[in-house]
DNA sequence: TATGAATGAGTTTTCATTCAT
DNA sequence: CATGAATGAAAACTCATTCAT
């Protein structure tokens, strides 16, 4: 949140308020803006749900826009915040990417409307904002390539380290799948035996027992 | 496009007509959505491109939203007539899926703004359209389930019969998943390395030289 | 009006309506506009007394300075419009300034109110507008011009062709006053006689009969 | 300033600190509104510019207009002090209005921005303080009348008592003319030579050597 | 069928002003 | 006295949709 916030420019002087306010407008932006969409939300809708004026909010925001890059924006660091406590690995490779996988989907799941709301909105933002939330996509995306590194040091995992960026992002999508999916997936299976399958599948690819 | 005709009502009474110009419209639309966003295209736009009056628009389609169901469904159709010709599998399932999976992963690379485009604006479609759109998207799954069941019958494969549709959605997200990602995925691998790839990751999955 | 018009874009295609209802629009703003000036009037008062909706407003200009614009331009028009008639001049240049002058203050003195407003909001037109009703203003004073030119010839005025340029402006300028500076002017002073001074002392200014 | 002070009301009791105050208000205003005009100018960048905040700006006035009386009133009053020293008249009606002209002309040079501000921005006061200004442009006026009146009394000018008033606005405004004419004045003329020639204009005018 | 002018509800955004601290 | 966050009325402008021709 915090890189996120220095970007966008305040009337508002008081640095903290700035940050409670806009906790505030995200607060009540996002929700509407998952249930709804961004395009079909009103900055008045927001202000209500904010429970302050519109003049309020765009003493904390220039365009309707700003307020949709900081809901992305904490959307994404929810998520980071989420994963990162669980992620100190002792234990070997194998069992560490097991336990990766089983978080990150799980808060997908947990978190599956902001998930899917970013990948519909992400386009509304400008060039700039949304390069900015593409990095921290690939930061979440970086924790799989450590732990895949890891494997391949360590014999437990065969795959070619060209194919580590693939991969880890192949591991992203088929988490993040469990909730644009969801109309087919969440019919025909359940969080716990997804994670399972998926897991399953996934470390099959990885093994190092067999060659291609 | 034929069922999609059938739901959206037109002044027009002449089928052949709606359906000439309907094809006009999605043609004259498809881009501007694709480039610019639903929300941000306007009517008046397709109409100029379209080159007829917003009058006559209006004699095919009742709502904007049409449109987007049309385009939403044209790009469906589209990516199934490409695929369909090349899906007649004599050779063995393992084969038979390379050859789709090829198939299905260069026009996704073809159509990759399209499908893109479906990702981000599905949900502006409403229920009813969606669940139309969702059935096409199922269909072509089928495809590869149909596949993965051959394969577990003739022993290629070594699924469970339960996760053959799990499997497919699998093959199917990490296809479209080189459009939505191609932010990343096209500045580190090519299309055709893409592919290779990702076959042999699937085939690795669903190898039956190996147990669980 | 003719160079005006074509320079702001119309939604609406029909060239003929276009003019018609731009001088509705005209019609409309220009009182408005004299009454309280440009900054405080509001597109949806013109529109009202339009006649028509703000809609329909927006379908023939592109911005409210548009409208300042369109009404600017249309002051211009209507005083050289109701000058030149005037200026066929057979008579001796004295003569012929003598009626120029009893022209243009007459008709300054029946548009008062028009004159005092492109001196107010001029400024509020951006660059290339302004320009061109600078443009304009030239024309009207070259009018002058040629008349002092013609006075100088054939002897009845004794000014340097250096001056000539100064003293249109001077005389422009000199009936111009008299919508501006009216609070005080017309309570000392009723037009034809005021009239009768500034032509008696523009002469003096220009006559022959005497040296510096 | 003296009697601007006492028409506006002011929250704090302090009048010297009122006077100082309000000076650095119309110091800060003054540049703005000359170059983005009075609507276009937000009390919040006076304020900045003025160094505090917008609360303290209301505790020394209760509106925006009043800033706007206040800078024209400033505009006003730094004219006349810097005319009236110039003012002593031992000499000769001819030569003090010589160098009256001179002294006021020069200094509508100097001051040409904020001339010009008063000529387009008068008219968003309110009728009292609309007043107020006339009447100090009125005083101005008669310093010339007063030139004149010992002109006519000592047999240099030759003009009747009645057009006095009017040959004094005439002086005034070919004064103002070099600023709110200098889009193409200033273009052609210098401001040395443009003093010289309207003052030989005048002088001629005001002849005594001829009738009419 | 085709046209395109007309509509006006609805949107974002601004900014003078207030008032609690 | 000074502050600056909060307010909300009001403004310009857009655009999907209708309907008379």
């Amino acid at each position: 949140m915090d890189r996120a916030t220095k970007k966008i420019k305040s009337q508002v002087k008081n640095k903290e308020l700035v940050e409670i306010r806009r906790r505030e407008i995200v607060k009540a932006a996002v929700d509407l803006f998952v249930k709804k969409g961004f395009h079909k939300t009103t900055v008045r809708e927001i202000a209500r749900r904010f429970g302050m004026s519109i003049g309020t909010i765009y003493e904390y925001i220039r365009t309707k826009e700003d307020i949709l890059y900081l809901v992305c924006d904490y959307i994404h660091s929810s998520v980071s915040e989420r994963v990162k406590p669980f992620l100190t690995f002792d234990e070997n490779a194998r069992d560490a990417l097991r336990r990766a996988i089983n978080i990150y989907f799980s808060i997908v799941d947990e978190m599956q409307d902001y998930i899917l709301f970013l990948y519909q909105e992400t386009k509304s933002l400008d060039r700039e904002a949304r390069k900015y939330i593409f990095r921290a996509e690939e930061h979440m995306t970086e924790i799989f390539e450590k732990i895949l590194y890891r494997g391949i040091e360590d014999g437990s995992f065969s795959i070619s380290s060209d194919d580590v960026k693939l991969m880890a992002h192949n591991i992203m999508v088929l988490g993040q799948m469990w909730a644009f999916r969801r109309w087919v997936l969440q019919k025909h299976y359940k969080i716990d035996r997804y994670i399972d399958i998926q897991t399953r599948f996934i470390l099959k690819q990885l093994d190092s027992k067999l060659g291609v």
